[in-house]
DNA sequence: CCATAACTCTATAGTCACTATAGATATAGA
DNA sequence: TCTATATCTATAGTGACTATAGAGTTATGG
């Protein structure tokens, strides 16, 4: 059996997270000892590395709620799952992208300036006139 | 004169954005008429078209606030303005380089399951043994 | 057996940048 | 003057935590 501390040392999640995410129903409750603490069995430990694997690839409770869903009944098909996967993927590629435009405007606004005073300085001047960008952002 | 709507269509801003800019300290406070309404010049139009376009760019509030202060002062040094630019087009970068591991990872977990059922489904086998990820993340 | 240190508990509030809602008031046009 | 639309304030909710206070529990060393 694991304290919550233990399980948190192992998982990289913190301990208050892990409360928080019992709180959200991704985690199972958790047994406890006579005191009131929670203790945890390798279960337990394997359900926050879920938890934390699949929120490391930026999927939202929400999601991961589904997926945990899904795994408890190992019967079902699977599209929903790669539904879930899929359209997230999704997200992730339009994020990049969108970031992109905006690296390239960011780097166009602070390579410009070479003025010494914020009068005629470049990255406020391009914030203050929209016509001065290159691209939609 | 413009009215908090015209402004909100002018701009792109919704109308309770506006007043939670000027609440924050980055709009300043507008002229009211007789029965307590917001009026705004064409400054006012001007400064929520340069927040609009920083939020746009992704800078925090707290840096445009910084950026506003410094336009307050055309004399002085923009060496502070170059460096919330720089700093932001750093994190921009690092924000991109993350999510392209995700991505990586996202496209080999979802194109990787041709099973059937959630018990084969690779999508959550992968998300439940990290030892199935070709990268950090 | 007891003191103590380290840990854990709950409940609540704060973070960021909004967004939504309720209920009241103001304004513009017919 | 009526009415539709717009606006006002104040408050609460969003997501995914993080921080804090104050109390209680557990493990260890003497």
């Amino acid at each position: 059996m694991y304290t919550i501390g233990e399980i948190s040392r192992r998982t990289g999640v913190k301990v208050p997270t892990i409360r928080y995410y019992e709180q959200m129903g991704l985690m199972a409750a958790a047994e406890r000892t006579p005191g009131g603490q929670r203790r945890y069995c390798r279960e337990g430990l394997d359900q926050l590395g879920f938890i934390k694997h699949a929120r490391d690839l930026g999927l939202s409770i929400e999601a991961i709620r589904d997926l945990i869903r899904l795994n408890a009944h190992p019967d079902t098909p699977c599209d929903e799952a790669d539904r879930i996967a899929a359209e997230h993927l999704v997200s992730v590629r339009n994020r990049i992208e969108q970031l992109k435009r905006l690296e390239a405007e960011l780097q166009r606004i602070s390579t410009q300036c070479k003025a010494g005073t914020v009068k005629d300085c470049y990255v406020i001047r391009a914030l203050a006139d929209h016509s001065l960008c290159e691209n939609e952002h």
